[in-house]
DNA sequence: TGATTCCCGAGTAATTCAGTTGGTTTTAGT
DNA sequence: ACTAAAACCAACTGAATTACTCGGGAATCA
């Protein structure tokens, strides 16, 4: 598992695709404004989070995403794996210096610590990362800004 | 904090390091021969886990590397804190979508996840992760093979 | 003196990041 | 039927990062 900015915009993305889809589903354009993210890149993550089935879009105006678990069953971990794509965490795939069939001391390593990770991060859903102190209030402060100048390119 | 393979070199190169320290400093060919990994490259690591004050190196035939504190004191977390240097967490910094003084969604959420995911990998280290199952038979095997030859190159 | 080691800076091919551009469907409202 | 809104898709791009290499010092020991 690795933690990148790409992960960042896909949770926080998430997130606000979570608090704001009690009407109907939520167009990236929404989220792009409110969360300072190019459209067009939440276009490709949602692409990798929709053929996780974490999200599903429905084309049209009025259309847009919608979550396809509740905010309970989708974790951290999801969204980071469905965007980041773990990459053969070992590098060494049983060849160089780790020879035969027995796995180098880098592979046990990172894998018991990406596991432990990985699980920590599970643990964590999108209900919970939303339900934090300060959150409500600013949700609440964006979306006033956003209804008041929705079209303002800042 | 960001979770990369040049974190994962680092903790691994640390690790090594704390397995072969008891005869005396540790030099990075050893690490490089052991590990597979490039020496110029590990001396850029080290560099900056000596800046941290993680180890100490000494110069000279027989010279090396060794551990500032003891393996107990040392976490995964300082490691990885130590090369990957954490970039402006937020992006935002107070600027683009979210205006004033009030910092926006991305700001406090990812910094609450990144501070847990700080304390959990502050929680874990070296020793413990040195004493992981596998590991020992793991190292025993890496050290025979290069006793026996330690100068094929692979 | 010479070998061994750390130390340092510059360069580099490949990859990834965070977009942009320019479309094409699909659907809703008129 | 027309238009606009939205998802969808693919290709391209500048900038940054990665994982090195190369070429040298500088300290230390035999």
């Amino acid at each position: 598992m690795r933690l990148t900015t790409r992960g960042r915009y896909a949770v926080t993305a998430m997130l606000d695709l979570a608090l704001h889809e009690h009407g109907g589903p939520v167009s990236l354009s929404e989220i792009a404004e409110r969360q300072g993210i190019s459209q067009s890149y939440l276009e490709q993550l949602f692409s990798r989070l929709r053929k996780r089935g974490l999200v599903d879009g429905t084309r049209g105006p009025g259309g847009g995403y919608r979550l396809m678990k509740s905010t309970e069953q989708i974790s951290v971990a999801d969204v980071i794996d469905a965007v980041d794509e773990t990459v053969d965490a070992t590098r060494c795939g049983g060849q160089r210096n780790c020879q035969g069939d027995q796995r180098c001391l880098t592979h046990d390593l990172w894998a018991d610590l990406s596991t432990q990770i990985r699980e920590f991060l599970g643990n964590i859903s999108l209900n919970e990362l939303g339900g934090q102190k300060g959150v409500q209030i600013i949700r609440q402060w964006q979306d006033k800004r956003c209804n008041v100048a929705p079209h303002t390119t800042v």
